[in-house]
DNA sequence: ATAATGACTTTCA
DNA sequence: TTGAAAGCCATTA
């Protein structure tokens, strides 16, 4: 299995500051693989970790995982560093969106 | 080796 | 903007 693989998917993810969300895209361009790859690699990853997972959402800004499944948690989370949601829950990508050559 | 699945993205209408 | 279809890539069966 592709173990390199997820430590540059988690690599990634961990270079991911607070404060702001990134894409599976951008992650997964980073970490060269497919944004499948990355979901993946977020699913294997434990609940205690300490790794932003929580930083990660789709391309429509929006929280990937169903309501019940870790939204809820996610969402909170999000909250907490001062990412603020749409009234259809959707995080302004333009404003919270990371990406390298951002200042 | 083939088929199916998934925390996705992009393209077309 | 919303929704359907195609594309993508590693894991699992």
């Amino acid at each position: 299995m592709n173990s390199e693989l997820y430590s540059r998917i988690y690599a990634t993810l961990d270079a991911v500051p607070a404060g702001f969300v990134t894409t599976y895209g951008t992650i997964a361009k980073l970490a060269g693989c497919g944004p499948r790859q990355v979901g993946q690699a977020l699913r294997a990853l434990p609940k205690d970790t300490k790794l932003p997972w929580f930083r990660v959402i789709n391309s429509s800004g929006c929280i990937s995982l169903p309501p019940g499944y870790g939204y809820e948690v996610q969402r909170e989370r999000l909250e907490q560093e001062g990412i603020e949601f749409n009234l259809k829950g959707r995080i302004n990508l333009r404003r919270f969106g990371w990406h390298l050559a951002d200042g």
